[in-house]
DNA sequence: TAGATTGTTAATCGATTAACAATC
DNA sequence: TAGATTGTTAATCGATTAACAATC
């Protein structure tokens, strides 16, 4: 906890390790070298070990990397075995998707529910999950209040649902919205459809 | 077309640009400054200057920018007006929620239609899209084919179906899969959930 | 003209990489 | 031991920023 946050280029490639250290688990391998996992990552073989470095993992002189333990350790400085929780606010068609996304089966976030704001909605189940009334966030007691949102409403009523969230005490937003949100001690992930669709677009122009 | 292309960094920020020139053109503006548009992209004016200049957006000196002259040059640049044709494969809950996206609805692409390998899912009608067979994609003749394919499917089958796309002449790959593609001449843009609720677990961690 | 703002140069900053001594 | 591989330093690279002359 609260110890030094890396920069953003390494948090980006830590699910990337955790991905790769578990595929090779898989496989029954036990250790792995710099150089190896940097081939999988597409990166060099010094970043990953100053990655690794910089997150605590140590590796054997000579030998490399246990994979069980950097995994450990990774999943853990990812606060994995913490099982954060997660409400997904917007029961529109992604908010819907994601209620039965694999992240909310056993792997380190807990769904605790779907809200909406529509009366229409409030009440209908699908996949399995009854969507509750957004208000309701407020009757959670406030350790068992989630610590992420996932926003998946209308532009329109985005900013002003994440500022309610924030209000219950919310601290992270995971924003499928077609807008850009900027709370004050509110971290904000977004998740921009639009853009990567047109990063492409802009790409295969310039090919 | 194929001129110089931007690095990345810049890439990302032209949908914001598009995204506050749009806003800034509904509220009747007509001119902007660089220092009002870092303010709202939360970069500096330097920056901004620059970026808009390696694009060959030229502001007017003492004056700023006006907002339909850049506006235009920029979706041109990302290939707006082209109107990218788009095809879904994999009929799950992700796909089929972005049958309804935005983005096809005449902002600068086209979604020709989704498609799927199960049996069971194939001719089934969901959202006014019928699923069609995967293997169809094959009879659309070259120049109506998609450019880019939104892969929605398991992450099992995500290897395999994008190699299938790039054999049809599918340049560009917006990938919902949690499995990190690598394919000669095809261009991916990663959507992965699980990788940003991760960056926010992490995140909150260290806070 | 005076004021505002661009376009661009040169300085800064920070991440990435190469290289290699230390170590198992 | 010889070979492999780490951990870390110093060099490199490239994006960001500050500063300011040029210009409307």
């Amino acid at each position: 906890m609260q110890k030094n946050i890396l920069p953003r280029e390494v948090i980006i490639r830590l699910p990337k390790y955790l991905r790769y250290l578990r595929e090779l688990a898989l496989h029954d391998k036990t250790k792995v070298s710099s150089g190896e996992l940097a081939e999988k990552l597409g990166i060099t073989a010094s970043q990953v070990r100053r990655d690794l470095g910089q997150l605590g993992v140590n590796g054997h002189n000579g030998f490399g990397y246990l994979i069980s333990e950097a995994h450990r350790k990774i999943a853990e400085e990812v606060g994995l075995y913490d099982s954060q929780k997660v409400a997904i606010i917007g029961a529109g068609n992604i908010g819907h998707a994601l209620t039965s996304h694999r992240m909310f089966r056993g792997r380190g976030f807990e769904l605790i529910g779907i809200y909406d704001r529509d009366p229409e909605l409030i009440g209908t189940v699908i996949n399995g999950q009854q969507i509750k009334d957004v208000e309701t966030l407020r009757d959670i007691p406030e350790p068992e209040r989630p610590g992420i949102i996932v926003l998946a409403t209308s532009s329109e009523s985005a900013e002003e649902t994440a500022r309610f969230a924030a209000s219950l005490g919310i601290r992270a937003i995971l924003n499928f919205c077609y807008t850009d949100l900027d709370l004050d001690d509110v971290l904000i992930e977004n998740i921009h459809i639009d853009d990567s669709l047109m990063m492409l677009s802009y790409q295969l122009n310039h090919k």
